[in-house]
DNA sequence: TAGATTGTTAATCGATTAACAATC
DNA sequence: TAGATTGTTAATCGATTAACAATC
């Protein structure tokens, strides 16, 4: 104890975190040198204010009256998010999903590989896409210890989603992403995420309803 | 005015809603015909409280000491949440990621079709996916007003992915799910979600870099 | 009736915003 | 110096949790 000196950073302040180092590698990408938390706010839809807070959640960065050095500020959070590394990554579940995760350049632009996956077809297994072997997934603890892969990627149906998690968790896998449509459960020595897909769509329209309703509701 | 009969439900509350539908129809299909919110936010990984509060921003589903009836509150979800209904969904880009979209069987299953695909890529225009005929992209606004579709997805590159909204905009799209890793800007007569794969990668690195430093400190 | 469980209010907690002194 | 901009504290806002009366 006796030293707290930062208190700890909110979710939502990680997930910005990311924005703003994708903007970031953007103004490197132009050329710009030095940036304010004003301009970076209003490209990431926040305000500066909240760009400063959050920053400050991890350290100084910038020079006041000045700015923020784009390159270095680039590099300090790649170290705090830890993608100033590249990532193992091992997907199970090689559907359609699956072969378009292992196609994506986006993953490996920021750090991330997929170099190992795994399916229990026969038809699928010892394909490559990608240049990466599809492997029975009776292997995945083996491969996975070899390579010293930290991270899982899951693409299977909801029904096998629960199996693949204890299955990674068992091989030491201490980071997933889930991609099935059913809520999993992990230890918490394990960190979990999961996106589905129908599920953002759906947050859509409830507002399209509810907008919907408004003007209704306001034109009479 | 003179009625506010519900206080306004935190956007949180609004994505719980979805979990607690997945759930339910999970539940449905197990034949199960009442549920206590004590069940369902062990299922979500969230409180009972939590449960019965977003429920109640919309209205009262259940009996007092008896629960909620496993049907008829799923159907009352799928009507806020708009998918009682199916949504036909235009696609623009039609490469890794958006084939396997066109292909991802999810959708369906929650309400929404991709009945409509576009490219600017002549090798890809006219392929068939999914049955889905893939078109050039400057049919967009014809194909889009002629089916009255509201909602758009967006798989295409960084680059053109603010082109690609602003056509969607003109042709009358009024709810977009934005994939392409860049900020895209929109009126505030249009939603927008965006969903950035790697960057829900790199959450998880970075919680597994805190956890491997605080394992350090506090070992010595 | 007794036990269970909802609906809802009040209390707590946490995140965002505003403001401003420090400083380039 | 004057203008700009950060870092940080205090004030506000919003979401979650706890508690409990209502009621099945």
């Amino acid at each position: 104890m006796a030293d707290t000196p930062i208190p700890a950073p909110p979710e939502p302040a990680v997930t910005r975190l990311s924005l703003y180092l994708r903007h970031l590698e953007e103004l490197r990408a132009d050329g710009v040198v030095t940036i304010s938390s004003t301009r970076i706010g209003s490209a990431v839809g926040c305000s500066a204010a909240q760009v400063r807070k959050d920053l400050g959640y991890f350290g100084q960065f910038g020079r006041r009256g000045v700015g923020y050095p784009v390159e270095d500020l680039a590099a300090s959070l790649r170290h705090i998010l830890g993608t100033h590394r590249l990532w193992p990554t091992a997907l199970v579940g090689v559907g359609n999903l699956g072969s378009a995760l292992l196609a994506y350049e986006g993953f490996k632009r920021r750090g991330f590989m997929i170099s190992c996956a795994f399916d229990n077809d026969p038809q699928k297994i010892g394909r490559v896409i990608n240049s990466v072997l599809i492997r029975d997934v009776a292997e995945f603890s083996s491969a996975v210890c070899e390579r010293g892969i930290r991270l899982g990627i899951i693409a299977v149906g909801a029904r096998t989603a629960q199996t693949v998690v204890d299955m990674m968790i068992r091989a030491g896998i201490e980071g997933i992403l889930n991609f099935a449509p059913t809520q999993v459960r992990v230890p918490d020595t394990v960190v979990l995420y999961a996106e589905d897909l129908a599920i953002r769509l759906e947050q859509i329209t409830y507002h399209l309803m509810r907008r919907g309703a408004a003007e209704t509701s306001s034109s009479p």
